[in-house]
DNA sequence: TGAGTGCAGTATGTATACATCCATCGCTCT
DNA sequence: AGAGCGATGGATGTATACATACTGCACTCA
C-alpha cells in the first residue's frame, strides 16, 4: 500500500488528530498556547468538523486542555506531574501483574512472554549495545509490557492503563532512548530486564504481591532516567515529549 | 434560576449528553444495542453535530464503545468488569492517600476533612438509620472521598480517579443506597466510617503504606455490597447502574 | 483620569446539505 | 441450487453557512 492510498484509506479526523499531535510534540505548538479550530484548519487542511473532534480526542488523550469559556489550549506539565504519572503507570501496572499472578494464568498463555523475555535478554546481552538494538529494546519492551497487561485478563483495567501510557511521557518506553546517552546505561538495563524476569516468575508463582511490588519499582526506573537526563541535560532531544514541560522546568 | 433558564444555559451537546446518559442507565437502551445517529438525534431533539460530540464524550466515559466499522453501541459490562472497576478505584485512591500521607499535608489543608469526617460519624451513629439519613451520607461520603483525593495533589491522579469514578458502578456511592435495604447495613456503614477515620490519622501521622493499604480494603466493602445485593436480589432499583450489565448475568 | 458601557471583530456552537462508504438483499449466471 | 456480483437503502464522514457568545478596544461620561 503506497503512502498516498493509507493517506487516503484514514479519516480526515485521524489526520487532522495526527497532524496536530505532531505540532504538540515537537513543540511547534508551546504549552499554554491556545489552539483555536481556525488555526487547526489551517494547520490539517481539513474543514472544521473533523478538527473538532480531532481536538475532543486530544483533550481525551490529555495533550489538550479545555477552556471553559470555549476552545483548547496545549496543557502544560509539570515535571511533577510527568513523575506522577509515571508512578500512576507503575501502579496500574502492578494491579494487572497481581491479577495475572492470584488468579493464575496457563503455561500456554504465558509462552509468548516468555518468548519475548528471551529476545530481550539476547539484545541487553551486548556491551556495549549499540543504537539499533535500543531501538529494537524498545519495541520488545513496548510487546513485553502490552502482553503483561493482557495476562491481567481485565479489560477495565488495560483500558486505563492504555489511556495512561499513552501521554508521552508515561509509557514504559518515553525515557529508554534518552537512556542510551548515559553512562550508566547498560546497567540499568540489566536491572529492568532482572525486573521483566522477576515478574515473570512471580506471576508463574502465582506470588501476587512480589509481581506488584516489582511492577511498582520497575516504572521508578523511567522516573530515574528521567532524572538523570533532565539534571545532566543529555540528549533531550531525544525525549521530545519534554516539550510538554512547563517552560520553567525545562 | 428557573428551569427553562438552566435549560437554556447549557450547550446542545450537554444536553444530548444527559439525555443519552440517562437512557444508557434506565436501561431504555441495552447493552450492545447499536445506537444510531439519527436515532440519537430522534431521542435528544438536537441536531447531529452536538449528537455525533456527545457520543464521543460518552464513549470516552466508558458507557458507549465505538463499532469499527463507525458508529456506536451500548457497552455490556460483566459482573467481574464491575469488581475489577471497584478494585482499580481503590487502588488509584490508595495512591492517592499514600501520596498525601508521604508528601504531607498542613494542618489547615486537612481541617475540612476531618470536618467532614465528623459529619459522617452524626450520621452513622443513629440506629436504626433512616432512609434521609442513608442519602445524606452518600453526599458527605463523595465529599469525603473527593477531598481525600484533592490531598494528593496530583492532577494526573485526581483526573484519573474522576474518570474512573464516571463509571456509574465504580463510584464510592455507587452501592451505599443498596445497602441501605441488607440486614447487614448498619455494620457495614460503620466499618467503613472506621476506614475514613483510619486514612485520615494515618495521612497525618505520614503512614503512607497504612493509608494506601486502608484505602484499597475501603474498597472493597462496595465489591462486597455489590456482591450481597446481587445474590439476595433485594431493591435492584437502588442500583440503576446495574441495566449495563451483560443480560446473562443479571 | 478612571471606570463603565457599547460596538465590532472573531471565536465557538449549531444546523443542514452533500459525499462517501458499508451492508444487505435480490438477481443472475454457472 | 448455490455462489457471486451488482444495485439500493441507509448509515456515517465531511464541508459550510448561519447563529450566538465572548473579548478587547475605544469612546463617553462622571
Amino acid at each position: 500500500m503506497s503512502e498516498r492510498d493509507a493517506e487516503r484509506s484514514v479519516s480526515q479526523t485521524v489526520r487532522a488528530q495526527l497532524a496536530l499531535r505532531d505540532m504538540i510534540l515537537s513543540g511547534r505548538l508551546r504549552p499554554s498556547e491556545r489552539i483555536s479550530e481556525l488555526q487547526a484548519v489551517d494547520i490539517t487542511g481539513v474543514s472544521r468538523t473533523p478538527v473538532r473532534l480531532a481536538l475532543v480526542r486530544l483533550e481525551d488523550e490529555g495533550l489538550l486542555q479545555a477552556i471553559p469559556s470555549g476552545g483548547f489550549m496545549v496543557k502544560a506539565f509539570t515535571e511533577r506531574d510527568i513523575l506522577d504519572s509515571i508512578e500512576l503507570r507503575g501502579t496500574l501496572e502492578g494491579l494487572a501483574a497481581r491479577f495475572a499472578a492470584e488468579r493464575g494464568v496457563s503455561a500456554r498463555s504465558l509462552e509468548p512472554l516468555k518468548e519475548c523475555l528471551g529476545d530481550l535478554d539476547q539484545l541487553v546481552r551486548q556491551d556495549p549495545i549499540s543504537v539499533e538494538a535500543f531501538s529494537a529494546y524498545v519495541t520488545m519492551n513496548a510487546r513485553f509490557h502490552a502482553l503483561l497487561n493482557e495476562l491481567s485478563a481485565s479489560a477495565p483495567l488495560i483500558r486505563e492503563i492504555d489511556r495512561v501510557s499513552a501521554l508521552p511521557f508515561a509509557s514504559p518506553s518515553a525515557f529508554v532512548m534518552a537512556q542510551s546517552a548515559l553512562p550508566e546505561a547498560h546497567q540499568i538495563l540489566l536491572v529492568g530486564q532482572d525486573h521483566h524476569r522477576i515478574v515473570v516468575d512471580a506471576i508463574e508463582n502465582r506470588e501476587g504481591a512480589r509481581a506488584e511490588a516489582v511492577m511498582r519499582e520497575h516504572s521508578r526506573l523511567a522516573a530515574r532516567n528521567l532524572r538523570l537526563a533532565i539534571r545532566n541535560r543529555t540528549h533531550l532531544e531525544l525525549m521530545p515529549a519534554l516539550a510538554l514541560l512547563k517552560s520553567s522546568a525545562e
